[in-house]
DNA sequence: TTGAAAGCGATACCAC
DNA sequence: GTGGTATCGCTTTCAA
């Protein structure tokens, strides 16, 4: 509003009771008198009014607000965390304010600089592939101001901050194994272990060629930046360093896609020649051809649980230590392992 | 933040010297003494000291705050808009406030009234497809208020909004003369015209025909709500009840991409026995098989100037009139018309 | 160049 | 049940 709007004074004057009264009625706390209530929801109504929340937070020191950082669109699962939070947030009364910015971690810094600054009530840091392992040193300073803070994706191992997280090493044993029956001695790994997530599916896909008996000699990784383009250019310096190799798994989808098309260029036929797989479940993985073999992680309901523990945080009904939820992810065979799917 | 946190009193007497000093070194206005500047910064720093968004709403009457109402994230298009959009306004100081909400005029009005309540400074209304024709009635209320708004897709008649749209006709004459020089006389467009963008792609798309001097004899329109589900099933129904359809121009990407399924599900070829096209240029267009020919739109640089359309009209540096921006789109051939792009 | 003090618009505590 | 009023943290005249 940029004009005079009524305010709670003027509402009070035109029904003619005290301000406190009319802030009754308007937060339906305390006892009102139903005749009185009547007239003030009149008044209210008649002028259009619409308390400033500014002036609510500065007393109430809650402005109902929730940061969510996230570090891209280009991955569409951003989208659904986006989605899940921000509907979360507004059927409990939050409103979501986005902070994107750049890709590394001094840019989560500068984002929840700004978001403290206004004074959000708590912050969602989603933004895993950013982390290094470990509790998050450059969220340090706002967890010791007791900003509300929830992470997404990676183990905190310090239990000090709430985070949602995913059965990763459960979900690299799947591909492990899916993998290893289909025979793949070559496998390139496209995503280095320097996050706890990354690191925990690696560990699962090794395991699983323990326990299968397969031997993995041919197992590299390639470091990649989690996009499209850095899955390509990850998987083309694969096929070229190392020709023999007979499978490539993405740390995630949008990395695969890339694959996909290096797989492409460089004349290999998926999954003929080269299987291809990742991890997200992204809808887009479903469109492309041949359609990607995933894990498919349940971003929507993580998006809902990133706010909910968030707000349990902010409104203190949880209790003092940190919380970590653990999802699970489903394997997802489509044409790009096997070509037909029985 | 959830404690104490230093306020700027708080700095004014660590730093000897009056709020309204501190005030000034924050905001660099008016006359500070250097050595004072140099004094008040190392108390800022030492206390880690931000100052408090909401008091200041209260007295400059301004959040900093942006209101983005999206209808929904299937569609990529939105989020480039939203990104261009986040992108201009942190640049410029601003933080954007999600609005996704449902689907109808219903909804964004509720929208519209948690984020004025927010005390946002500005609305983004990104939401064509849910608006019909003329003045969006939904909204008057809110310019009767003189919130600032400013919205995407349709011409607003009645100019009295701020808004960006595309040259929607000429968009719809390209499509027409790719489909006439094709010599499809069968074409199905799906998405009705009861807003100006799809009323002025159809227009465009007749004429085209018209100059070509090619009878658009087989022409059918069938609705649908610019999902992709909507799409694969206007497509089914086109297919079916008029099976000698030998075009489909879908009024966006995400519907054309339905309409993909559609023909392979009921055993037609693209584009052999069936062209499909759409509007928007979304990267997964360019990822589906075949590629799907379309028209593609600046979307990024279109929510930049959304916020800074938006922007000038609250800091009142623009005049009062309503300003509409227009874009150009630019065809793009794919597989999804012509099996050999020349 | 700096300080004092008057608000901004709500809430919530304490009387009545 | 209802009213009076101090208060939140900052900006902004107006004086000095």
């Amino acid at each position: 509003m940029n004009e005079k709007n009524a305010t709670l004074a003027d509402i009070a004057r035109l029904a003619g009771v005290s301000p406190a009264t009319v802030s009754r009625v308007i937060n339906k706390s305390g006892y009102v008198g139903n005749r009185t209530r009547l007239v003030v929801e009149d008044a209210i109504k008649s002028t259009g009014f619409v308390p400033n929340a500014a002036a609510k937070a500065m007393v109430t020191r809650r402005t109902s607000l929730i940061g969510l950082i996230i570090p891209t669109f280009e991955n569409p699962v951003y989208q659904e965390i986006l989605k899940g939070a921000n509907d979360a947030g507004v059927e409990r009364g939050f409103s979501v304010v986005l902070g994107i910015e750049g890709e590394d971690d001094k840019s989560v810094s500068a984002a929840i600089l700004r978001l403290a600054a206004l004074q959000v009530d708590g912050i969602i840091v989603a933004k895993p592939e950013y982390h290094s392992i470990g509790t998050a040193e450059h969220l340090q300073p706002f967890i010791a101001r007791r900003l509300p803070i929830v992470q997404l994706g990676n183990r905190d191992l310090e239990n000090l901050i709430d985070g949602i997280t995913i059965n990763d090493f459960d979900c690299g044993y799947a591909m492990g194994m899916h993998f290893a029956r289909l025979g793949h001695e070559s496998c390139t790994l496209i995503g280095e272990p320097v996050n706890s997530f990354v690191r925990e599916r690696h560990e699962g896909f090794r395991k699983a060629y323990v326990d299968q008996g397969l031997p993995l000699t041919g197992l590299a990784v390639e470091a990649a930046d989690f996009s499209r383009a850095g899955g390509n250019a990850a998987a083309l310096r694969a096929l070229s360093e190392r020709p023999g190799t007979s499978a490539i798994l993405a740390m995630n989808d949008i990395m695969a896609i890339g694959a996909i098309d290096a797989a492409e260029r460089s004349g290999r036929r998926v999954p003929e020649d080269l299987a291809i797989a990742g991890f997200d479940g992204i809808q887009l993985g479903a469109l492309v051809r041949p359609r990607l073999t995933t894990v498919i992680f349940p971003t929507y309901e993580m998006g809902r649980s990133l706010v909910e523990l968030l707000i349990s945080r902010i409104d203190g009904s949880c209790g003092g230590e940190a919380r970590q939820m653990v999802f699970n992810g489903r394997l997802m065979v489509r044409e790009s392992t096997i070509r037909t799917v029985l």
